[in-house]
DNA sequence: ACAAAAGTGTTAATGATACACCCATGG
DNA sequence: CCATGGGTGTATCATTAACACTTTTGT
């Protein structure tokens, strides 16, 4: 095997993938971006985008490439998930997929009538049709990743607009955790890290008394990282 | 591009290797192994085990493979790491390899005076030689990712023999996540999950008190997590 | 009796949770 | 003046952190 290994160099017939799932936030849910396939296998069913990588990109690249291609959307926020190789999970002939998270600001969510792209739609995580190969498993991993995540890290910004109301924070939070949170103490901690600038606007939906806009503020965030600073919602 | 895909199934050249960090742990220290390379490039180099995905096997399968291969070792636990891919990180063609992060209980690190295998030896992970490739790189994640997984999953056992020393398991923490630990606070902690059985032995190293051997509960452990059970060292 | 490591509790500080009323606006 | 959502503080409880002496053995 060594042998073989140091002279043949063996091409293998293994391709490789990448798939993303991306997460959006709208209407107070969770959405996840899919594409109806529009060629066997699974025709017509809903899948995660991707495709596959190109000799001479980076992983990263092939998925913003592919993204780019299927729905024109820009990421905002790129980390990898997890590769996925079980032998058998394309009938075709092995391909092992490199799966990637990606979440995208919600004001950027419009899909564009898209180029090349089949159908692209974005969906409640809450009512998932099913999916092909084994994108069920893929997006079941991101979503855990993503719920954790959200409790270490500031990444719950990355879903909403950048200027936002702390009662959407607290929404988002609450949703995609599903939990009750207590507005008073999610409030006294998410102040405490400093890492939210509260802007001079006030906005008001019609009803109520009207909200202050707050700002993620990512230098300071950047700058805390160097000191002891452990974001966390606990 | 979707066309190509449909139709083609494009081979693309790339190819897919497996690596492995593997942990030991011995004279209070954390272990990594490493083989030396054979061949070009970055012969007669340390490298991390590795090699070649074949066909019909899985990831896991590939890394149990190579690491019996190259060393006659046994792995005790086994979880993916992170998959690396950039286009030049092989000088002769694009390789994308998904790492591995092993453990291997300090009772079975003996190498076998191996097989087809080089040389493999265990490495102090604070005095490490120069690494082929972008090893380097993907042993940092190893390190980082077996520094914050100690904390939050029983995984310190799995680098200890199957009975230890309370106070090897209060070094073992010490060490790795490399800081001072309060004996008192660390053992009632520690002691408060109720996944430790305390067996009838003492044993004593010739000096001091003699002291009792312990054994990770496993069961219990499993039994557990399905309650609201959050294994955490502060 | 001394050296060496094992074993053991209490207090103070910090952080988490629980909880209810007033405020500002639009209709 | 009513409905609606925004904004605020305090008291209790739980967890963590700090800290030093006694016990058991071998020499």
């Amino acid at each position: 095997m060594r042998m073989s290994e140091a002279f043949q160099y063996p091409q293998q017939g293994i391709r490789l993938t990448v798939d993303a799932v991306v997460f959006g936030y709208h209407s107070d849910r969770l959405q996840v971006l899919l594409i109806r396939r529009k060629y066997a296998p699974f025709e017509g069913q809903w899948a995660l985008p991707g495709g596959f990588v190109a000799e001479p990109e980076s992983l990263e690249q092939a998925v913003e490439r592919e993204l780019s291609e299927e729905t024109g959307l820009k990421i905002n926020y790129l980390e990898q998930l997890f590769s996925f190789g079980e032998p058998r999970r394309d009938p075709r002939f092995r391909v092992v997929s490199i799966a990637y998270m990606a979440i995208i600001r919600s004001d950027n969510m419009p899909l564009q009538a898209s180029t090349d792209a089949t159908d692209a739609q974005w969906f409640d995580t809450q009512e998932l049709p099913p999916l092909a190969f084994d994108h069920a498993q893929i997006l079941e991993k991101a979503i855990s990743r993503l719920r954790s995540k959200l409790r270490y890290q500031p990444i719950g910004f990355d879903l909403l607009p950048e200027k936002f109301l702390f009662s959407d924070l607290e929404r988002l939070y609450s949703t995609i955790l599903n939990q009750p949170l207590d507005r008073r103490n999610f409030r006294k901690k998410m102040l405490s890290f400093g890492i939210l600038e509260e802007l001079s606007t006030k906005v008001s939906d019609g009803r109520g008394r009207p909200a202050s806009l707050y700002r993620f503020d990512l230098e300071r965030y950047q700058a805390l990282q160097h000191e002891n600073f452990y974001f966390e919602i606990p």
